[in-house]
RNA sequence: GCGCCCGUAGCUCAACCGGAUAGAGCAUCCGCCUUCUAAGCGGACGGUUGCAGGUUCGAGUCCUGCCGGGCGCGCCA
């Protein structure tokens, strides 16, 4: 079962071949002007200038060849050669009926589904998340959904950054200010191993909270920046860590436990849920044998002191500008740096670990890394090694990168105190103000506490969610957080609201035994409910191929707002039975592709708000 | 220095291989609840798509140059 806009190409594209015009041009599009048609082809424009005739003869020749077709109420040129379409109302009715009894609401599977896992949330060890996350985790999420919905077979890792230098940074902080625990980890380093018997003494670790390490952290990090024998400790401590010396390592799993078990819950909250929780420590010993690998593929080569692949083709170089200044032709893009002077790991070492582990537990078509647009270069540089070093096949790993969240000075978004806005704390206002909000509707009279919360949190969620959604994920934006917690126009709640709004006609539809029936499509707001139903598959496809959610968001709007302009113009339960019947299905069908939307979305809807 | 991204209404953002009159929301103003949830609906106002050229029957979209902003450029991740 083909959508429309589907349908009526494949009849224009009919039309074109009969004519001896290529087919290939005679794409169908919603109208521009709404006005004057349904749909348009502009086929016959682009197939003038290829074949060499009046675009204006094509178009006729063409619109007479269609005229005929029952699903056309009327077929006219327009301007230079513009073919309208309008579609009968028999036509419509056929298919809203249609996307009624699917329970796929319209949308289309793919013919050969994929294997793919999408790396996104980008959490990290002793970190809370804060606004930046917002992005990663919502993008990516989404980007999940709509890629199992339309057939693949998904992955969601959340590939948690637990190992490397700033675990360093952390033993240090840790034993610097909690001498019991710094007592407990020197003699499980000195005893080399940690038995049953140190089971009790465990448990001074479970005092160490993530708030504590969310605290000592930044300090930290600061200090060693200009503290050059502090950074040489951490860089020593980060380096027994990796050798699994006892006391550090058992530091390091309460670090890793008790942020993972909090992040879980957090990104709960939001509609986020992982289906992998790796680590970039679960790949740490596979990286021994890779740069061996890498090694006897004679990939790697020494430079000042570190092994590097490169991975320019063909001697690329652009100008490059170095630390003191001077400007020299340099190979393009910078290699991979696998093992650093010291030895150690870095970043990308991980990253290309990280591939191959993923190959193994699980064979990969498509890797999508829904990570900050900031990261391209460091990308192109892994995939352009791991298709060198042959752990993936060309094109098999994409970078979907995204803008940051820019504050109203167009820098990444500082709180008015300077620091970072924690998610929780953003999530939270405007939890708050969903509560008045649903209290001055004294809504919290009809409503148990427990479902009163519930509502709050998913109409929170929904508009922070939406707020971002609904901007091309490639771009940067300005975050403004009255706009973030605003339920009014073009937000999340207003979205949730037309969803509640069918739910409570459809309880009253039960209650008075009003049952649906065919559609039978006749006033305009019907008509415009319809088309806009119809555009589900296709602005799912284009989601999907563009890896960009705000396509289907804006697909969401438009039905919840053709939804309004019904509700607003179509009186349903007061009509006639045939007509009552007729718009209960269309209620119910709206309902179902709404509701899918937005779980597509990551937005969970409420029953009543 | 080089590279990538961006510049659209007062503000925040859209715009389907280049196509008709560039669309939404917010803000401002005017209407609409004795009828299914007014977090709504209708209407008005608002544009030289940063600037200058070029390609094209046709450019916000493609090309060139300039101006402005963001980001990145091996031993952090």
């Amino acid at each position: 079962m083909s959508d429309l806009k589907t349908a009526l190409g494949e009849a224009v594209a009919a039309a074109f071949a009969a004519e001896g015009v290529p087919a290939d041009l005679a794409r169908v599009t919603p109208s521009d002007r709404p006005d004057l048609a349904d749909f348009q082809s502009n086929g016959a424009l682009a197939a003038a200038k290829r074949v060499g005739k009046n675009p204006r003869e094509i178009a006729t020749a063409v619109a007479e060849r269609l005229k005929g077709d029952p699903r056309l109420s009327s077929v006219e040129i327009a301007g230079p050669g513009f073919i309208n379409l309008k579609v009968a109302d028999a036509a419509l009715s056929d298919r809203a009926n249609a996307v009624a009894a699917d329970p796929r609401a319209g949308a289309e599977t793919m013919a050969v589904p994929r294997r793919v896992i999408v790396d996104y949330g980008g959490p990290n060890v002793a970190k809370e998340m804060h606004v930046g996350h917002l992005r990663a985790s919502i993008i990516g999420e989404s980007l999940k959904r709509i890629y199992r919905f339309r057939g693949d077979e998904v992955i969601g890792d959340a590939h948690f950054g637990d190992w490397g230098f700033q675990m360093g940074l952390l033993i240090a902080a840790v034993c610097d200010t909690h001498p019991a625990i710094a007592e407990l980890v020197e003699d499980l380093n000195a005893r080399g191993e940690v038995t049953e018997a140190d089971k009790g003494r465990l448990a001074v670790l479970a005092t160490l909270g993530l708030d504590d390490l969310g605290a000592l952290y930044p300090p930290a990090a600061e200090r060693a920046k200009g503290d050059v024998e502090f950074r040489n400790r951490a860089r020593r401590l980060t380096a027994e860590l990796q050798s699994k010396k006892a006391g550090y390592y058992a530091l390091w799993e309460r670090f890793r436990d008790v942020t993972r078990e909090a992040l879980i819950r957090d990104f709960h909250a939001l509609g986020v849920d992982f289906d992998w929780w790796k680590g970039e420590s679960d790949v740490e010993d596979l990286i021994g044998p890779m740069v061996a690998d890498l090694d006897a593929k004679a990939l790697l080569v020494d430079d000042q002191g570190a092994r590097i692949v490169r991975v320019d083709r063909n001697g690329e170089t652009r100008p490059k500008k170095l630390a003191d200044g001077t400007v020299v032709e340099a190979p393009w893009p910078d290699p991979l740096l696998v093992v650093s002077s010291e030895g150690s790991a870095m970043y990308g070492t991980t990253d290309l670990a990280t591939i191959l582990d993923r190959r193994r537990a699980f064979d990969f078509d498509l890797v999508i890394y829904c990570v900050d647009q900031r990261q391209a270069d460091h990308f192109e540089i892994v995939f352009r090694a791991a298709y060198l070093a042959g752990y993936a096949d060309e094109g098999q790993l994409i970078h979907v990168g995204f803008g940051t969240m820019n504050g109203t000075d167009g820098k990444p978004f500082k709180t008015r105190a300077g620091g970072v806005l924690k998610l929780n704390d953003l999530i939270e206002m405007t939890r708050e103000k969903a509560r008045e909000r649903l209290h001055e509707q004294s809504l919290g009279e009809d409503v148990s506490a427990d479902e009163f919360e519930e509502i709050a949190s998913k109409v929170a969620v929904a508009a922070l969610k939406f707020a971002d959604l609904q901007n091309f994920r490639g771009t940067s934006y300005i975050f403004d957080l009255d706009r973030f917690s605003s339920f009014e126009g073009k937000t999340g709640p207003y979205l949730l609201y037309q969803v509640v709004r069918v739910k409570s006609l459809l309880r009253r539809a039960a209650g008075e035994a009003a049952r649906p029936g065919p559609v039978i499509v006749g006033e305009s707001a019907e008509r415009d409910l319809v088309l806009a139903l119809d555009a589900f598959d296709a602005a799912l496809a284009d989601a999907y191929d563009k890896k960009a959610p705000n396509i289907l968001a804006e697909h969401t709007y438009r039905v919840a707002q053709a939804w309004s302009k019904f509700w607003a113009a179509c009186p349903i339960l007061q009509a006639e039975p045939a007509v009552c019947a007729s718009r209960l299905t269309l209620a119910t069908a709206t309902l179902r592709q709404l509701e899918l939307a937005l779980d597509l979305l990551g937005i969970a809807t409420p029953d009543r708000m």
